[in-house]
DNA sequence: AACAAACCTTGACATAAATCAAGCTCGTCT
DNA sequence: AGACGAGCTTGATTTATGTCAAGGTTTGTT
């Protein structure tokens, strides 16, 4: 008895814990800064829940009834779109700190899947909460703004990288990417591990696997990187920006 | 002098009357519907001012600071991105009721260049005041978060279109896209006057204008469309969407 | 341990689109 | 009116990437 007591009391607690913002080590990643204590505490108020997704499954799917923001705890997440007859775009990959469910907003429905690439764990934030909460909050108000506007800024950069880069552009561009922001996690600038398969690397670039996987190796025989399966060690970082943005000629 | 108190009587008179949001016959589609009066009144304090550009000319530019968004009363405009090494990628075409100006948010400046294809004018809505009205009016906050949400799925409609097309599938989604808008607006459903250049179409598609004038060819000559010069009749628009979404075999 | 299923790499070949080049059309400026 | 320039079209050729195919590696399962 005083044991299953004890037992639901630190559950309560951890779960207290578990919960609030004002303890999460991702905060600033995706809660804005500067907050004060009673600011802090309506913050709290956000997340309704943690949610576990297994890998490989969805965390939304398109069509589905949008109701909620999904703030990344723990994991790796694609999001892809997908046409009637079959097509498949995969429109961005998402790491811990990063928000997700934006596109259902409009219409208030999603409008692409959430795929978890490994097994990861989301707050989940109830759109309405967040309104309600932005209202009262103005810096919430504006990094949600804030938010919104680095995705559609992400997405100008993508179309950049597919309306007018060639393959070997678009995987440097995609490695530099993916090591920045990696790095902004407190992890290795040079080494990586990719958590997607080179198809899914070559939807979101544009180019088919066999593409991906040739360009990879080219880069390797160049001493640029090191590959093997899906780790990646950068080399030589320099290089790779130079093949993004090849330096000017002064004519 | 009674002239010249009756001419600044009107002139006030008309600036009221010119930019009232509650006057404007594109309310519907820059702003939220189904509002009162009281709320009606505090969206009118949004545009502080009208602005007039010349074709040609920047709205604004990439760098610049940010302070506003814009509605495009009359005109068109292209946004578009550029790199260092001088790349330009035009992300997207817009036109009146539309918003432009969200890239900006994010980082307090421009991050792409809105120029007029043709002369323009633009309701000036200082973010500032956007989001302090926002606070108050339940559906003015709801619209923004709808209008950055479509935006976000626009370029997800974007990616797809550059990462998996193929560029007749390409050129027919940009038409049918153009003449749904231009028709929501009131316009033919089968003529339409391209305010953009084939380079500029091309630099959206991902594609060359030599690709772009030989797609639009190809089309006329299959009997899907007429071309002279900037001026386009549609005459077969299921065909065009049969180009975008091939239709299932059934194995 | 053996096997299967994904996933990845590499080669040979095909092709869509880019590039280069020439000439045309239309609007505009003198 | 004539000339110029920007924009457009079309042809010939090149090239980057896609396609098809075979074999290799890793991981997970029975």
């Amino acid at each position: 008895m005083f044991v299953e007591i004890f037992r639901q009391t630190t559950n309560m607690i951890t779960q207290a814990i578990k919960i609030a913002c004002s303890n999460c080590n991702l905060r600033e990643l995706c809660m804005p800064l500067g907050l004060n204590v009673e600011e802090l505490t309506r913050i709290d108020e956000l997340v309704a829940a943690r949610r576990p997704v297994k890998r490989g499954t969805a965390l939304f799917h398109s069509g589905e009834k949008f109701s909620s923001l999904y703030a990344i705890r723990t994991g790796f997440f694609k999001t892809c779109v997908t046409t009637e007859d079959g097509r498949d775009q995969v429109t961005g990959f998402q790491m811990a700190g990063e928000v997700i469910g934006l596109d259902g907003i409009v219409n208030d429905q999603h409008t692409c899947n959430a795929i978890a690439l490994e097994d990861a764990e989301v707050c989940v934030m109830p759109f309405d909460r967040i309104e309600e909460i932005s209202r009262e909050v103005n810096a919430l108000q504006h990094h949600v703004h804030k938010i919104m506007s680095r995705e559609i800024v992400r997405e100008h950069g993508v179309m950049l990288l597919l309306g007018s880069m060639r393959a070997e552009e678009r995987l440097a561009a995609f490695l530099l990417n993916l090591v920045q922001r990696l790095e902004a996690r407190g992890f290795s600038k040079s080494e990586l591990v990719l958590r997607m398969t080179r198809e899914e690397i070559g939807s979101y670039l544009g180019m088919k696997l066999e593409t991906v996987s040739r360009t990879f190796s080219k880069f390797a025989e160049e001493g640029l990187i090191e590959v093997r399966q899906r780790n990646i060690c950068i080399l030589d970082a320099d290089a790779l920006k130079r093949i993004v943005n090849p330096p000017q000629h002064c004519h």
